[in-house]
DNA sequence: CTTGACCATAACGTATTTGTTATATAACAT
DNA sequence: ATGTTATATAACAAATACGTTATGGTCAAG
């Protein structure tokens, strides 16, 4: 079974791939921002903003409350527990084959693994 | 200044995107395997499966060992310790966020019920 | 009601990604 | 040598990503 197509973590990987979504996120970890606040350090135009916004919003990184004209953008936790949580099978499996390095003289000795 | 332009990270997460790199990745966590192993499974040539490999590799996800005519496959610990170094941004922030509507529902209600 | 600020969406060009087929290279077996 | 296996690379097509400009909608202020 080939196990692995999630679109919800595809969305949330492709989302912190981009340079300029990263710094949104990093700004956004000193607190919540509006959409022009998060624009005006990009040279880069405001719909470009709005749809890494989208896009960030869709990856369950993000989520934004309407006040007035304004949209305030802050960080949401579920994309990054959902990355965090797939990520986990990758730590698990490091550290295994770590721990296996330290019995290695013991595995060579016991003869060899199933393949 | 902006900060958030890491080709490196750019790499991981853009190497993390894809189903079928995830794939690849879950079946590494049970142990080496070759190209054609690692081909296998999907219903994908030979050639998009290389592809594929040589962007986990150059996003630090895994190294190759070259024993005769076969290329053998195992995860590196380096591209997913730079993913998580960022992630933990992430992390403390969002914890701190948390306290922080402890703190606000504590002193709003001083005893109300917690969720 | 009109104006202006804030934000979203559509239309579009270009670069990048992801697959394909065809072919090259290197080692191994005959 | 010849053929076969394992892998990489080049050339190409289709889809997607990311930026732009142009424009539309909503709210707040005068």
């Amino acid at each position: 079974m080939i196990q692995g197509a999630d679109a919800n973590l595809d969305a949330a990987f492709l989302a912190l791939a981009d340079p300029t979504r990263r710094a949104i996120l990093a700004r956004l970890t000193q607190g919540e921002a509006t959409v022009m606040q998060l624009a005006e350090p990009f040279e880069m135009t405001q719909p470009a903003i709005s749809r890494h916004l989208k896009v960030l919003e869709g990856a369950g990184l993000i989520v934004r409350r309407a006040e007035g004209t304004r949209r305030h953008c802050r960080l949401s936790d579920t994309g990054l527990a959902s990355v965090d949580r797939w990520l986990e099978l990758l730590r698990s499996a490091l550290s295994r084959n770590y721990d296996r390095l330290d019995g290695l003289l013991d595995a060579m000795n016991s003869g060899k693994e199933k393949e």
